[in-house]
DNA sequence: AATCTATATAGCTGTCTAGCTATATAAATA
DNA sequence: TATTTATATAGCTAGACAGCTATATAGATT
């Protein structure tokens, strides 16, 4: 029980709802997110790190990035809930207005290198 | 978005998971949830006015009390979640011993009429 | 090895919520 | 109508958490 209560904790918030949206789209890394979401680089780092611990989210580094991406091979409970995700809050405004960000968030541009 | 936020919230709570895990079994009365969850009364009149808000359950007066039970006829999220719970926790130590005090929670043995 | 920079962490503040006790309400009975 | 009693609400306290700023870390490049 404490392990699902965990899991819908993490999945019970606006930002990091957003962020699976995100994620189902293709791998991002933190300062694509930041520019995003709207918020500042430490409260995604958090988000990202709840998400992680739960696992519902993987990471990899990338050259001077780290990408997040949607975990593959878990447990029950994510695994049905990150799939009921995908046919949900499509029709969102705030999601559709992330989404149509997508192509103007590019790692090259956003950052200093 | 706003709706899936505050149903997900309402969810991750061990005692209205533990709640609808009850009601999965049968209608229950305020002083029957009270007594098997170990909690006071007004905190459980407090959870299933949150469970009720957000349409995962319903009441109904019957003579002295009010019975609860899982909605039927609700939205996309609430159907797909309470079918998936029914599946799940079913071997949490917690909840087997909540099922197995089902039996002894009769309203006319723990109310004073 | 030194530097640079994307990301992580620490620490703060305000908000929300679960538990509690005390009290109010409303519906059934007498 | 008065009373009884199951349930609801009000108000309090403590803990969790999201946002922020400031700072640390780690890994890639020079």
């Amino acid at each position: 029980m404490k392990d699902l209560e965990k899991i819908l904790k993490v999945l019970a918030d606006k930002n990091r709802m957003r962020i699976i949206k995100l994620l189902e789209q293709r791998k991002m890394c933190v300062c694509e997110l930041t520019f995003i979401l709207g918020i500042k680089q430490p409260s995604v780092s958090r988000h990202l790190k709840k998400l992680r611990e739960c696992g519902i989210i993987q990471e990899e580094k990338n050259s001077y990035w780290k990408d997040y991406f949607l975990a593959k091979n878990n447990g029950t409970y994510i695994r049905l809930l990150t799939k009921s995700f995908k046919s949900w809050l499509n029709d969102d405004p705030i999601i559709k207005k992330d989404l149509s960000m997508l192509n103007k968030a590019k790692r090259e541009t956003l950052c200093c290198k």
